[in-house]
DNA sequence: AGTTACTATACAACTAGACAAATCATTACC
DNA sequence: GGTAATGATTTGTCTAGTTGTATAGTAACT
């Protein structure tokens, strides 16, 4: 019986560094090649603890790159009023966002329907990542239609916060009228911004908003990394 | 009882072998497979000879890689000055280093503990292996404050020897506040660096060294192959 | 019949080396 | 100032060889 393999006390002990902080969240892990020197084998057997630790979603690889640990879930609630500064700010982590595009066009049947639109009509859309800690936690699309928010990609750019933007164009708030779930792999896209391996679980919401007057003003689709969050869902 | 047992005749005839000075310490024997063949009998009985003789402690295995002939134990002494290369030099041995790593991270609560710094403070750690006439002796690990000491992962890599390490970064003496001692059983992993069977027995030492002005400057953790190594304790 | 020494085979775990693919840092260039 | 090219580094994949372990079988001796 192989209670003894070299792999599993390479990884036990690589987990144990994790542990007890001597590499924290987002660390980069020496090299393959480098561990494989200090444990004194081959660098398939750091390679084989490695893949033990990915699987279990401790570290996460890069090719070219090098291996990471993966940082904790985030906690993300998710009711009437979602507001991703506040969300994460309350969890004590330090919150950024990345605009990846700001773009005017035309809506297509779905957006049209959600957001109660002729079919055709313009829309906004804003597309970026979100970040916590530097890590990247979510990918979104946001499409508002563009007749009641002239200024909207103006205040996008200025203020990236979606709250903020609305604010300014006189939406002082807005709740959640749906939030439908699904469990989705990552595209080679999605991916590498989100830094996770590709085909890693993701798990994918598609929302509508409503202004005070019960129109809907945003028809949001977000990519979580599926092990980098837990959605929270409150009544 | 056969006295004639094949395996028997088979592990003296290598027993002769490295007695007469064909093989050497720190030789491979040749695969298990070749000597099955030469000898005209299966591997397993080859293995047997093997086992015997890693049993007394005349060779030593390794999985993937061969058999190789083991070597002698050395005399180390421990006092105020522990000095590598002086002790082995000293003893008529031919000393070496072998750099496992070199790297700079974050002390867990021990090491700050230790070397009186804040929990999370930066450290350097030098990680080898300590050879005399090309045999293993012992594995270390020494950890040192990062703030007081900038350029020391520069001179490790350049001369190997902490002392000579410490006298680049302005400490030009330092001695042993306390050493501790503990017989442990060999991790796998310090079993194939330090080239014994898993599970052999293993003193290990922790100590807290340090500089003129009584701040420590080392805090190092070494692991000694039991069999290999006799410590003195001076006072 | 039961034990012992050995054979035969198969597979798991690890080593060794080579090469491909992605990334990163630097340099050169416009 | 950006960007294209380049070279070194690092992970991913593949093939092949070696020791470790497990199971089953055979022959000889008690």
């Amino acid at each position: 019986m192989p209670r003894n393999a070299l792999w599993k006390s390479i990884a036990q002990s690589l987990t144990g560094d994790i542990a007890s902080g001597r590499y924290g969240p987002g660390d980069k892990l020496p090299t393959e090649a480098e561990m494989a020197a200090r444990f004194g084998v081959n660098r398939h057997t750091v390679r084989r603890a490695l893949q033990d630790m990915s699987e279990k979603g401790l570290v996460h690889t890069r090719r070219g790159s090098g291996a990471f640990v993966a940082s904790k879930p985030t906690d993300y609630p998710i009711g009437r009023r979602v507001r991703f500064h506040q969300n994460l700010r309350a969890a004590g982590r330090m919150p950024a966002k990345e605009v990846l595009a700001v773009e005017t066009r035309s809506a297509d049947a779905r957006e049209a329907d959600a957001l109660a639109l002729e079919p055709g009509a313009a829309v906004h859309v804003y597309e970026g990542l979100s970040l916590a800690d530097g890590q990247p936690i979510a990918l979104f699309r946001s499409v508002f239609p563009a007749d009641r928010l002239p200024g909207l990609p103006e205040a996008l750019r200025a203020h990236k916060s979606v709250t903020r933007a609305l604010e300014m164009c006189g939406v002082h708030d807005y709740t959640r009228q749906s939030t439908r779930l699904t469990a989705k792999l990552a595209s080679p896209t999605q991916a590498l911004l989100l830094r996770i391996s590709d085909g890693a679980p993701i798990l994918r919401t598609i929302s509508v908003s409503l202004a005070p007057d019960n129109r809907p003003v945003e028809y949001g689709h977000t990519w979580f990394a599926g092990d980098r969050v837990t959605l929270t869902v409150e009544p």
